[in-house]
RNA sequence: CGGGGUGUAGCGCAGUUGGCUAGCGCGCUUGCCUUGGGAGCAAGAAGCCGAAGGUUCGAGUCCUUUCACCCCGACCA
């Protein structure tokens, strides 16, 4: 290509609306344009590493033998009614009519589409397992896009799922999907790790995520250096009794009130810090009460419930809806506590609040003896409170573990880092084929439903995720497997007849021999080349200047200074060198 | 959806005690000059001042409504 014909925009100024580094050098080298929020056309530059990343990600499905399909992205809502995740998915689904009035959305993702195919085309268990995947387009209504391509409302994904007769089927196939996965970020060029996940709205038991470690990730992360533990925190669960000692065993004799109930005056400490502070215990002793609700009105089965935990910890809110199978989870608003739960904010406790009210207590509340609570009436708490002096609907873990507990494997120092969710994937288990009506007939003659998982790689997120990485302060310093070119050829002084006869001769030769080869033959000044091709971030970059008339030419890595001077006749056969190593190397 | 903010040339911004012809930098066009890290000079093109309504002799500027976009939260590949 050359960049004199070409549709490459490049900008020296920041554009105004990006806030993360891969965001802004996206927009700056002209690989994206906005076109509405979260809406984003893909430029000629873009097009070529997404289209590399997306070869990639066949090659490896095609390796653990899935088979690529493609399927519709505007789906009937039958389908997703069937489900019940016409509602579920709610407002995030871009739901449309058609000229008749009947119902579609644009697919947000496919586990409706794909049952519903393997429902009618599969039925003994001869036929099975099977794995389709497909790469597509996809929309959510996502409530806050940001950030170019990392959160866009329309994205590219591949997705895949598996069909087999037995969970034995379905943990074989997570493996070899969990392995391709590991190869496709390899050699995508991005470090990467994998980490227990919570499952979200695609439901299923188990499931992880592949995070590229960035600071500007979304997702936090806890990692354990001794054991390799690592999980999302939304899922990362600790040892409570490192932190605040055994648990007392219900119905001991330690669980029975040591001490009379006290109420104690306790003016203006309504948060778990000032309340410490003021009575100088430690956060450990105190029992800290939360009120949520399901979010619906007060006469469409609306459902309020009180979380407690222990002073020491935040309250992960994701494993509480989770424990409550609820489809939302918001808090009470504080002006409305006292009302609906009986409770008093900022002085709210477990004891004489409304009995229709569920108490969740986190387990943590389970190794706590003689602890204080809210006596719900203003400035005062109840000392000397146990277990039996209420009444618990039932407890869970809903702690957010955090950097510096200790390892729920091996009780070491958690670690904390940030990441960017590339890849996900999932045990369905029978959730969807049952749903749907999805089974096979077995040797005995019997029917089942088929077992299902799903995987699912963020195409557009993982060519960001990639800049968001390798960048320094000139521009994009693309990964070889995944650079739009190779090289870049720049010329450097257009009007000198020798360079130019010698960058012309060089580009038909790196042609000849299958180069990816940009060829700046701009008639620019020598610095606003340079600055352009560091913008770019092609990993080789040969110069034609002051050297042609010696027959010779600069070579020169992106993410490094190095500058050599080669021949004219031997720089093809390093460049080929260079690049064969790193894309087959890796 | 709740909270905060911004809409003026392709991009980044100034201009808002109402006033005459709406400006700056980058980019773009033409010419000259220049060619090793985003050169210089000269000439030029380019704006329904987000949209609609109102107040006024007069609105980019004031009022009302509306739309779009961005940031903080929940959601996700």
């Amino acid at each position: 290509m050359r960049f004199s014909q070409s549709f490459i925009r490049t900008s020296k100024e920041e554009p105004a609306d990006a806030e993360i580094i891969s965001h802004k050098l996206l927009m700056r080298a002209g690989l994206v344009r906005k076109l509405a929020s979260g809406i984003y056309i893909i430029m000629p530059l873009a097009n070529l590493v997404i289209k590399k990343i997306e070869n990639i990600i066949r090659s490896e499905m095609n390796a653990a033998c899935a088979q690529e399909v493609i399927m519709p992205c505007i789906l009937p809502a039958n389908l997703w009614k069937e489900t019940g995740r016409w509602e579920v998915y709610g407002s995030e689904m871009l739901k449309i009519k058609d000229r008749a009035e009947r119902e579609y959305c644009f697919g947000p993702t496919h586990e409706e589409v794909i049952t519903d195919l393997v429902r009618h085309e599969v039925r003994s268990y001869k036929q099975l397992p099977v794995t389709l995947y497909q790469i597509q387009t996809k929309f959510r209504d996502e409530i806050r896009p940001r950030f170019g391509l990392m959160r866009a409302r329309e994205f590219t994904m591949k997705d895949a799922y598996s069909f087999d007769i037995s969970a034995e089927g379905l943990d074989i196939n997570y493996k070899k999907m969990h392995a391709a996965y590991c190869n496709i970020f390899k050699r995508c060029g991005v470090k990467y790790t994998v980490v227990d996940a919570d499952t979200g709205a695609i439901g299923g038991s188990s499931s992880h995520e592949f995070m590229v470690i960035a600071p500007s990730g979304e997702d936090a992360i806890v990692y354990c250096d001794s054991c390799r533990y690592s999980a999302n925190v939304e899922k990362a669960s600790t040892q409570i009794d490192k932190i605040l000692g055994p648990e007392i065993p219900a119905g001991s004799s330690a669980a029975a009130p040591r001490s009379k109930i006290e109420k104690i005056h306790t003016p203006n400490a309504s948060t778990i810090d000032d309340l410490a502070k003021f009575l100088k215990v430690d956060k450990k002793s105190l029992c800290k009460i939360l009120f949520f609700t399901n979010g619906r009105a007060e006469n469409d089965g609306r459902e309020d419930v009180v979380a407690l935990i222990s002073g020491a910890f935040e309250l992960n809110e994701i494993k509480l809806k989770n424990h409550l199978k609820f489809i939302n989870l918001e808090m009470i608003p504080s002006e409305e506590v006292q009302k609906r739960v009986g409770a008093y904010p900022g002085f709210g406790g477990p004891i004489g609040i409304n009995p229709n009210v569920k108490i969740i207590a986190d387990n943590s509340v389970k190794h706590l003896s003689d602890f204080v609570v809210g006596a719900n009436e203003k400035d005062y708490h109840l000392k000397n409170v146990n277990l039996s002096d209420f009444s618990v609907t039932s407890f869970a873990d809903l702690v957010m573990v955090d950097a510096g507990h200790p390892c729920p494997q091996c009780g070491a120092k958690l670690e904390k880092a940030r990441g960017i969710e590339v890849g996900h994937i999932f045990k369905l288990g029978t959730k969807y084929s049952e749903a749907l009506g999805a089974k096979y007939i077995d040797e005995a003659g019997q029917e089942n439903p088929i077992i299902m998982g799903c995987y699912g790689i963020g195409v557009g997120r993982t060519m960001q995720a990639a800049v968001e990485q390798n960048n320094d302060q000139d521009g994009i310093c693309w990964p070889m497997p995944i650079a739009p070119f190779h090289v870049i050829l720049v010329l450097l002084n257009s009007s000198d007849e020798t360079q130019k006869q010698c960058a012309e001769d060089l580009y038909k030769k790196m042609l000849a021999e299958n180069i990816e080869v940009l060829f700046d033959d701009r008639a620019e000044k020598p610095g606003f080349k340079f600055k352009d091709a560091d913008l770019l971030g092609i990993p080789i970059r040969v110069a034609v200047g002051r050297y042609a008339a010696e027959g010779k030419v600069e070579f020169k890595r992106r993410n490094s200074k190095d500058l050599k001077v080669v021949g004219v006749d031997e720089v093809v056969s390093l460049v080929k060198s260079e690049i064969s190593r790193e894309i087959n190397g890796l």
